[in-house]
DNA sequence: GCTGGCACTCGGTAGCATCGACTGCCAGGT
DNA sequence: ACCTGGCAGTCGATGCTACCGAGTGCCAGC
């Protein structure tokens, strides 16, 4: 562990290149961080922090920077969760206020507030249905062979899917199917979807199978929905074209992003930085996450992507508030 | 008009910007047009095409380059429309032999593919609910004072819209509106949301006259939706990055691009370059649209956002065979 | 009307000296 | 044992100059 006057400096480093994206000297250090000793001292515990590697010099004779080790540390042990700015806070409950509609477009809405509150990507996975029952089920007929099957979810959430039908199928069986859907399936949860009582009508049947399938797909290995915010925060939080080209890709494939969350999360984290990503394109990023809930029950993920010389304290501070503000919001109804 | 040789030299100088996006000089136009004179002749023209507003010089002693007139000139007079490559074709024709399920995830998909097919970015305007008809209408209580009114429109689209109760209703209540609302509403097209006789009952009867509203709001002045694919080639289309910022920008706001499309198609225009774009920030960009069909309708449109110096031969046919494509397929069903 | 030739322009690059923000180390003081 | 001021040394950044070369406009001549 780092003694006082070492994490002292550390932070300075942190916070200063944050702010600045220059390597950051002793003589810095000294006017910045508060710590009563000369920049030979600073150097001296600087040198030391290198070798333990929380800091590096991009070449002999400039100054540090932090590692991923570095900013570990800072997150962990240093980034005292700071207080959203007025204006933000204001931002945020203007927005959870205002909210309204469509569960999808609201979650959009709400990838876009954590762009502009952070000034990195945005990012909002829809909850998963999985904990959810269903309110109502309808099969709607599109073309002989088609179907479109609807479901509206306790969560306000509505499930669409087509079917492809092997051979044209009435109009009455449709809506036999709906009926049928309709009984065994309104009220409850997704464990109903795994089988049906037959009807004793083979097409209807059949129908009411692909129809199950379909969603019971759609809660499973199906990616979650996603949608992403700010994405043209992401230019001006690197240098580097080739960087914003790589993270824009990565930020286009949905279930690269889903499972990106979901693994930091899963490993009890709420920031990755760097190479904890798991993603090698991601190394100079780090990601803020964290679960929503609807009910009390964890339902979907938000989070923020930005450069590892992320504003730690302040991305931290603006997920949790749009955390919890989401929740309330999803629970209130 | 341009005589034959002045239209040559303006070709060359434009498609070799367009390759190496370099300011080109006489004697590479020499080489690479075709045309049999001298450079000395070439530069006598060039002058003359800078005069007349066709090239400019970004100084003294260097090539040129073309103006936005000079591009429109040749997507008006030289771009032969190139046939996609061999590949590019195999692509499309495998997407939508594979594309399938849902709506949103198709056009979704598609335009990723435009972004994939053209490196720039892909831009998808789902189809306008304006001539599809309803198939069915549902309403369904998500809590004692909110309801979600579910319309599937017989284009496959799902349209949802929850609507706030000034005091609780109750289950047969919302039933009676489901009943009322689908006797009217099925089978007819839009312009049945105009007014819906009464029930008898109030309550009943006010719960309707929400749905419809929300309905009508939906296919009236609210946003069409729209799909971007491809943002990340966006990052190598152009090297300022404050420029990718800029455009980055004006793909994020839905109701920007919606519009910029739709007025494109309005002027009769497929292709905008720079200004005619109408956006300030798109000054150094340029549109292709193209109009899709369902049945024999234009339903939405559908295009790619790339820089001026775009490879216009190939981006126009993508996006006409796009276009095509996707026209058959939704219309097929 | 086209051409080769020529003088001229001017951005880009390479070489070079300088500057300054750093560091590491050390001898001396507390 | 720890801290400090001082000092020599490193190395990227900055600025200068000289030069190169791609490109131009113009003109006299075919």
């Amino acid at each position: 562990m780092l003694d006082e006057r070492k994490a002292a400096i550390l932070r300075a480093v942190v916070e200063e290149y944050i702010d600045t994206a220059l390597p950051v000297g002793s003589a810095h250090v000294v006017k910045s961080s508060g710590v009563q000793v000369s920049s030979a001292t600073v150097r001296h515990d600087m040198a030391t922090l290198e070798q333990e590697g929380y800091l590096r010099q991009p070449h002999t004779s400039a100054g540090r920077v932090p590692t991923e080790k570095g900013y570990r540390f800072f997150v962990d042990h240093l980034g005292q969760p700071a207080p959203l700015r007025g204006s933000e806070a204001v931002q945020v409950r203007s927005f959870f206020d205002h909210a309204h509609g469509e569960l999808e477009q609201m979650l959009q809405d709400t990838s876009r507030l954590l762009g502009d509150l952070t000034n990195y990507a945005g990012v909002v996975v829809a909850p998963t249905p999985t904990e959810t029952t269903v309110l109502s089920v309808q099969v709607v007929s599109i073309t002989a062979t088609t179907a479109l099957v609807v479901a509206v979810m306790s969560n306000g959430a509505v499930e669409k899917h087509t079917v492809e039908l092997a051979e044209p199928i009435g109009e009455e069986r449709i809506g036999a199917a709906t009926v049928h859907l309709a009984a065994h399936l309104t009220g409850r949860g997704r464990q109903a979807l795994g089988a049906l009582p037959a009807t004793g009508d083979a097409a209807t049947d059949a129908l009411c199978t692909l129809a199950l399938g379909s969603l019971r797909r759609h809660g499973g290995e199906e990616p979650d929905q996603v949608f992403v915010g700010g994405t043209s925060q992401v230019a001006h939080a690197f240098d580097a074209i080739e960087t914003v080209r790589e993270v824009l890709g990565i930020l286009e494939q949905q279930y690269v992003v889903v499972t990106l969350l979901r693994d930091v999360l899963d490993r009890g984290m709420h920031v990755a930085i760097g190479t904890e990503t798991g993603m090698a394109p991601l190394a100079e990023c780090a990601v803020i996450v964290a679960p929503y809930r609807v009910d009390g029950e964890a339902a979907g993920t938000i989070g923020v992507l930005g450069p590892a010389r992320m504003d730690y304290p302040q991305a931290m501070a603006a997920v949790a508030v749009v955390s919890h503000r989401l929740s309330q919001r999803l629970t209130e109804g």
